[in-house]
DNA sequence: CGACGGCTTGATGATCATCAAATAGGGTGG
DNA sequence: CCACCCTATTTGATGATCATCAAGCCGTCG
């Protein structure tokens, strides 16, 4: 089910080979987490940096009131749980079964100092994230309720679609109101905005969490990006 | 006006001492640029990154119709220009006259190599971008135009106030149009709301760009952040 | 002094949140 | 295997917030 964790690198089918198996197998976990299970608390020391190796993770904020924002959703080979001051500043937990390796944090440290390409593929990370999230500042800031559920869509339809499909089918690994939260909406209003999509031919839901686009090029139409180029 | 670019260590009055003066001078260059003078645009070769020396600098996408979403601003110390791919994401300029010091991209990966602190300190510098962003991303998402308005000018006056004072006077650096395009919300909203803090006591607006805040306190409590711990 | 751009203020309306209820789906125990 | 229950999702009705459209104001600069 899992990759093996020996030190004989891992041959993984998601993600290309992993540069942090370059790290010492002594000092790595692998954590297995169930349906929504947490992995760190923001506020909680930051002693381990995590890869995600199975299954899908969520890292989110929560406001006094419990508003929830969800700040990403992290695939095979993301990494998350980086930290300057020594404290987790979100928190993250997994939205179904997953699995994460566990890199000691003062590891990473040692290691990266040796092998200079170890921090740069954390670097490479970093800002990876930085950039996609700078897309999703647009998509909160900026976009309407259909041009968020369109991009959403969309992201998700090209992990599974070649470049040249007009039609992909996938499922939804995450529940509506984790959408809503990742998206700055409300469950309500994703679902009526996904009704729409349905109503307008742009997709099928066949079931709740499976969709199927049926035109890429409209619901790219339909996501508002588009650059102009600068 | 500036600080010195010689190899000798310049000596900033806003910033720490910088570590990319271990960098050779020779490979380095210091671009001054005026009131909304553009550094790069979304598209460009990424062929440098750069440190903001002096002044503000800010970063933004631009959707197909105009509609405009400021990043983040960027303060002398900050650092842009990070890339994977070769190519900028996002655009960039000088919200008031600014100096940027530019380091060539290939220069900074091989110096990385030999110099474990510099990879290290570009890796903290992304992971302080990230954890920003995240802030930001809550801001964003689930807080209502108040809330927005305070906790910006909140992250302004903990910039210029110490721990412990309930009064801060500072200006705004940016004009109304950036403060509504990197809070999501327009700018008659944003001077709406920066008058009914004023209405209410809050704050203080001797000019348009003069604020003073009269209760920190206050101020934090309609941000509405106040974590409560996970 | 006059004109321009940025900001404020006002009036109106659209979008989306909220409240409320019905339906569907998934899992469990009989 | 089926019935039932609980939760997630959809759908509906209403309202608040914020965007839009439209003037007016203010400070700045020629």
């Amino acid at each position: 089910m899992y990759a093996q964790t020996t030190n004989t690198a891992a041959v993984r089918a998601n993600a290309e080979e992993s540069v942090w198996t370059a790290i010492p197998a002594n000092g790595q976990a692998i954590v297995k987490l169930g349906h929504g299970e947490t992995l760190f608390h923001d506020g909680d020391d930051a002693d381990f940096v995590y890869e995600v190796v199975d299954g899908l993770m969520t890292s989110y904020s929560i406001l006094a009131d419990g508003r929830r924002q969800i700040l990403g959703f992290l695939f095979p080979g993301d990494i998350l749980g980086l930290s300057n001051d020594g404290f987790y500043h979100n928190s993250c937990c997994a939205v179904g079964p997953a699995s994460v390796r566990a890199i000691p944090r003062s590891m990473l440290m040692r290691v990266s100092r040796d092998r200079p390409e170890i921090g740069a593929k954390l670097l490479e990370c970093a800002t990876k994230q930085l950039i996609g999230m700078q897309n999703h500042f647009v998509l909160l800031g900026r976009k309407s309720a259909q041009e968020k559920v369109a991009s959403f869509l969309l992201v998700l339809a090209r992990r599974h679609a070649g470049d040249k499909e007009q039609t992909v089918s996938f499922r939804l690994p995450m529940s509506r109101s984790e959408i809503a939260d990742y998206l700055g909406m409300t469950i309500e209003t994703v679902s009526r905005t996904l009704t729409k999509l349905r109503i307008n031919g742009v997709i099928e839901l066949p079931q709740t969490s499976t969709v199927n686009v049926r035109s890429l090029s409209r619901l790219e139409r339909l996501a508002g990006d588009e650059d102009m180029g600068f």
